[in-house]
DNA sequence: CGCTTTTTAGACTGGACAGTCTAGTATGAA
DNA sequence: TTCATACTAGACTGTCCAGTCTAAAAAGCG
């Protein structure tokens, strides 16, 4: 009950164990969906499930504050098309970059949950949303429209040809990867399947 | 114990039944993922739960007849690409009708349902990804060659380009709808992406 | 009608699990 | 050292649910 900024009386609580905490409880979660015990979590966490619940009052709690954590995790970097490359080459780097994130067990696996907990937890959904692909979408935009600018590309909708090329990318690999479907392409055959999508968009849209 | 072929003898178990059982279920799966009691399915199929259990023996069956039901009505007709259309106007019919699909209430919450399930149940996805995806893109893939060959397009790898244009019209309208993210595109908005993704499609491949 | 099997309503079992409680121990702050 | 609080181990409650069981009613079939 006292304001956050008073000086605490007493044992103060472990932070390493908090992050302890969250850290098993996420590897469950992602590893085996919601239906995680809490007496898993304590144990995982190697702590007892009083101390579950006094950090975080309950599963559901736990639950927000681990993908909330995951969400944030899976971002681009801001700075990742500020670099000197050629058009083609920058197309080729993201899209290898992407898709590399696109396969990642973890990020398959939040995205599961996510589609899992749709009806029930739309908030989380958009948290991701916002923090990965549309984010993404949005500094790939603006890249876009940069190179337009310079006569590098001649794009009309440049908002269009964003997702274009970005939902091209994630083709049959993550598909495949998603619903656990065995019988998916290679690492190599995706590779060439990304760059023939560069090839594609660069086709469509490249300066003559 | 007896071979289906001899005449069962006492009161024969009742089709009508059955496919009530399937109906409740399967609406009932569809709204609310896995987590439905037996209890529930028996009292809006009508009847009683040891009926449920004498047609079906456990959850688990019972949930993946449903499902594998399911799947299989999610099929584009075979004969949809038989058609005397021009080739841009064949896309756009095809592209037209794969989004709806795509965004269909059910088939929404069936992708949400195997992607819960994948861990436990990848024959299902595979059930459903050999009679949805894989089978629209094989059947593409036919039309793109045949197109080919008339001199309507130029197309090295059919089976990229098939998977190309496909993946491509899914795009923010189906991400929005799976994870249940307010704020998707409108459907004007949807259609017009769909058209865009036609034109740039042609607008690699077409015969100059 | 008689035989057999389905269907029903409802009670029941056993297990899982979220969340609480207790009593004792450990630990940091003043 | 004292005090307030965190932490532990484990028992406990209440709820939910898959699956079984029972006894009686219903219904097809010969």
């Amino acid at each position: 009950m006292s304001a956050a900024s008073e000086t605490a009386k007493g044992r103060p609580k472990s932070e390493e164990k908090k992050q302890q905490i969250y850290r098993a409880a996420t590897q469950l979660f992602l590893e085996k969906g919601y239906d995680v015990s809490m007496d898993e979590v304590a144990e995982r966490a190697g702590v007892s499930k009083q101390t579950v619940y006094s950090h975080f009052n309950n599963k559901e709690k736990l639950f927000c504050a681990c993908v909330e954590n995951r969400c944030v995790s899976y971002q681009m970097t801001d700075s990742f098309f500020q670099r000197d490359l050629s058009t083609r080459e920058m197309l080729l780097e993201m899209a290898h970059q992407f898709n590399g994130l696109l396969l990642s067990d973890d990020a398959i696996r939040l995205k599961r949950l996510l589609c899992a907990q749709a009806d029930h937890n739309p908030r989380l959904s958009e948290l991701f949303h916002d923090s990965g692909p549309a984010r993404l979408k949005a500094s790939f935009q603006d890249y876009l429209d940069s190179q337009v600018r310079k006569g590098g590309l001649r794009i009309a909708d440049t908002a269009t040809a964003a997702r274009q090329l970005l939902f091209m990318i994630q083709g049959d690999a993550h598909l495949h990867a998603l619903l656990n479907v065995p019988g998916g392409p290679s690492p190599e055959e995706t590779e060439r399947y990304v760059e023939a999508c560069v090839d594609t968009f660069l086709r469509a849209y490249g300066a003559p």
